[in-house]
DNA sequence: TTACATGGGCGTCAAACGCT
DNA sequence: AGCGTTTGACGCCCATGTAA
């Protein structure tokens, strides 16, 4: 994650290989912006490009809560956070279920391992067991 | 070579759970 | 109650193996 210059920035990260960031600037107003984003082949987000708001390529979009007057905006605003809110919650969710998946995997891993363990041990638990048989049986002849 | 089956990995959603 | 985390379930994609 990158820093837009001045205050927090917050991402998540979108299919199309761009973003939405919001930031906070220095005054406490709220900042979003559609950026183009590097993802790597592991689904890791790698770098944000943010632009001054002069000099938007075409396509970025930019909003602002600031001067939200309109029922229409007003709902265009929530939806917008809203939309955002689910970004963020796909991405981390993506992360977990990779975690969680890798996390698995090393459980069933260490399972295996002990399995093997307990395996040799069991043989040479009866391997024991067959000589101590044969001592006794030998012993009472 | 091609069509199909199978297995593994991934992203997403939803539910359950724990924490504040 | 609300929020974040974890994980099972589902569908999709891709690589590999196999029979025709």
């Amino acid at each position: 994650m990158t820093n837009a210059g001045q205050g927090a920035v917050t991402a998540a990260a979108m299919p199309a290989g761009t973003t939405i960031v919001q930031y906070t600037q220095g005054d406490g107003s709220q900042q979003f912006v559609t950026v183009p984003v590097s993802i790597s082949p592991a689904g890791e987000v790698q770098a944000y490009q943010i632009r001054a708001p002069s000099s938007l390529p075409a396509g970025v979009v930019m909003a602002t809560p600031t001067g939200i007057t309109s029922p229409q905006q007003l709902a265009e605003e929530s939806a917008r956070k809203r939309e955002l809110r689910l970004m963020k919650n796909r991405y981390k969710n993506r992360v977990a279920a990779r975690e969680c998946r890798k996390k698995k995997k090393e459980y069933v891993k260490c399972l295996e391992n002990r399995v093997a363990v307990l395996e040799q041990q069991n043989k040479a638990l009866i391997e024991e067991l067959k000589q101590l048989k044969d001592l006794y049986c030998h012993k009472n002849e």
